[in-house]
DNA sequence: GTTAAATACTACAAACAAGTAGCATTTATG
DNA sequence: CATAAATGCTACTTGTTTGTAGTATTTAAC
């Protein structure tokens, strides 16, 4: 159950991208729009291209666009490709294996919650997030 | 959204020590029930002491129980002491403050899960773990 | 072709979390 | 009182994550 501050950045970067998905983005424009320390927000930007969020255009006019459509992008993704899925799927008790039976007192009360947590994360796209409702004001 | 080594430590710590929980145990055997480097348990045993879950007992023939009733303590006061509130309860972006509002996106989609994270620990005792119905095998 | 504006690569530095060590203090036991 | 077995305090070490810097590479514009 840890989200680290680099993959709460790149919900940053990837949530702002994805409200005008056919934009290229350069790390200049992101860094004025997003506040995240700039060469950091670069090698991240970099690090999400190789992972196939989104693709980079070398050279002058260059910049970052998204790669695939923003619908197919889960937020769980996200996480993986940064975390590892074991972050949020792991054991509560930190054990590398679940070692579920009748010893462990944890399993059954957390189960369920952590369930909750990977749904949420699974289903929810970047262009969801952006069709929110709220965002209609 | 985050639950450091550090706590899952203590869950394994004071969950163990809830199935019996007018024992006293001591830091040795603790750590042979529990897989966790002897020194580092040690200073936690004396941080969880400070924080009140438990009282020490100090020279031979000593160790640690329980101060208080342990249906009386939450799963997320021991999260609170360690890790602080807001790992959880922090927005999952990584902001400072809640700048809830049209222009963020992930507010209302995380809101619920976020919420019931809070409500599974705030609601689950250290006695409720062990009370629970796989444990009756 | 040269320059300028962009990304790519790699190594280093700083901050934080986790783990270790030494010695002091407390107290039951003989 | 001396010893042994326990916790308490504080500093140090190690490992991981976050942040920075320098330099190389790519490509549009002139």
């Amino acid at each position: 159950m840890n989200l680290s501050k680099t993959t709460k950045y790149a919900f940053r970067i990837l949530g702002h991208m994805a409200k005008d998905e056919k934009v290229l983005y350069s790390a200049q424009q992101l860094h004025k729009d997003i506040d995240i320390p700039e060469r950091y927000l670069r090698r991240l930007l970099t690090d999400l291209s190789k992972s196939g969020f989104i693709k980079s255009i070398q050279g002058r006019q260059g910049g970052f666009t998204f790669a695939r459509d923003t619908s197919k992008i889960t937020l769980m993704e996200i996480v993986d490709s940064i975390d590892g899925k074991d972050s949020i799927d792991g054991c509560i008790l930190g054990y590398d294996v679940c070692v579920f039976n009748y010893s462990c007192p944890m399993h059954n009360v957390w189960e369920e919650t952590k369930q909750k947590t990977i749904d949420t994360l699974t289903k929810t796209s970047l262009k969801d997030i952006n069709n929110h409702p709220h965002d209609v004001f």
